[in-house]
DNA sequence: AAATAGGTCAACCGCCCGTTG
DNA sequence: GCAACGGGCGGTTGACCTATT
């Protein structure tokens, strides 16, 4: 059909984001809200297009990102989710908050794919179970049939993409009480102050008062941390037994994602007996629709 | 030390879908 | 009903990093 582009690609810059753009686009959602993409990056004064700075904003400058590891538990819902959803990252991302559906994919393809396949658990794709994992396993050389283009070491530029690894502070997390829910994800909402709230309405059923305050300075919500993730869980273990308790200083992130054990256990049961109701495709498409209203 | 293989993830691309006029 | 538009989504790419040879 040949869509036009979203926009015209002429004089537009592309790659990695400056700190300078990075700024101007968050100094004009702060003033402005989000929305608009496609007007937003010439009012912002951005040679940007609109997809990417929604991309840019959504992924990576959002305040309520929540950056490095993923915790045991998510890893474990992710799986889950995505057994029962497939590929459907944006809904996955939807149960885990602060996590986004880029970041949710990329773990998928990076790690927990090659992961279930060495321990056999799974086809990635199919959910079956496979009988020779270790051969299918190594036959995918763990890469999701990826092409691996190599590049010559080229020179080591400045790169954006490592400044939080420069920090050289190892991810943190600092997990929230869920509230009693149905998760959806987190919408960054724009008050009449111009101050941003999450709409965790659908997530939280949180009150007015809530959303005028900044997740971030929420500090009464912070009831439990997790371990520091990056170690391999035990897999579909639902919990990794010897997952040890956090240490205060390693904890950063935030977010609303229950970290008891039951609340994931009746998380998941849900979206399991709602797909055991034998109703076929048409009611998982259904499902799977209204888990963002 | 240099070259290469393998891994990670930000960003792009193109399609799809809901909304609007 | 239709086309254009805006936004969202999943798949893919490629720059950069680390580990290994």
């Amino acid at each position: 059909m040949g869509r036009a582009p979203c926009c015209s690609k002429v004089g537009l810059h592309k790659g990695p984001w400056t700190p300078k753009e990075d700024a101007l686009l968050t100094k004009y959602i702060q003033a402005h809200g989000e929305g608009q993409w496609k007007s937003l990056p010439k009012k912002a004064g951005l040679l940007r297009c609109g997809k990417s700075c929604r991309l840019r904003w959504m992924n990576y400058l959002r305040p309520d990102i929540k950056r490095g590891n993923i915790a045991p538990e998510e890893d474990d819902l992710i799986i889950r989710m995505h057994s029962l959803l497939g590929n459907r990252w944006s809904l996955i991302a939807g149960r885990l908050p602060g996590r986004t559906d880029n970041e949710i994919k990329n773990y998928w393809n990076t790690h927990l794919s090659k992961k279930l396949k060495i321990q056999g658990t799974e086809d990635t794709d199919t959910h079956k179970m496979l009988e020779n994992p270790q051969e299918e396993a190594a036959s995918d050389g763990g890469n999701n049939n990826k092409k691996k283009k190599k590049k010559k070491n080229g020179g080591k530029k400045n790169k954006q993409k490592n400044k939080g690894k420069e920090n050289d502070e190892p991810p943190k997390t600092q997990v929230y009480l869920p509230k009693p829910i149905r998760v959806k994800a987190m919408y960054l909402q724009r008050t009449d102050s111009n101050t941003f709230t999450f709409d965790s309405n659908s997530a939280s059923g949180s009150t007015s008062q809530e959303k005028e305050e900044s997740p971030v300075t929420k500090e009464s919500n912070v009831v439990s941390e997790v371990g520091n993730v990056g170690e391999e869980s035990d897999g579909f273990g639902f919990f990794s037994e010897d997952h040890d308790l956090v240490n205060v200083s390693d904890i950063e992130c935030h977010s609303y994602f229950p970290t008891d054990h039951g609340n994931l256990q009746q998380l998941y049961e849900e979206y399991f007996q709602l797909l055991n109701m034998d109703h076929g495709q048409f009611e998982l498409n259904s499902f799977a629709e209204s888990l963002l209203d």
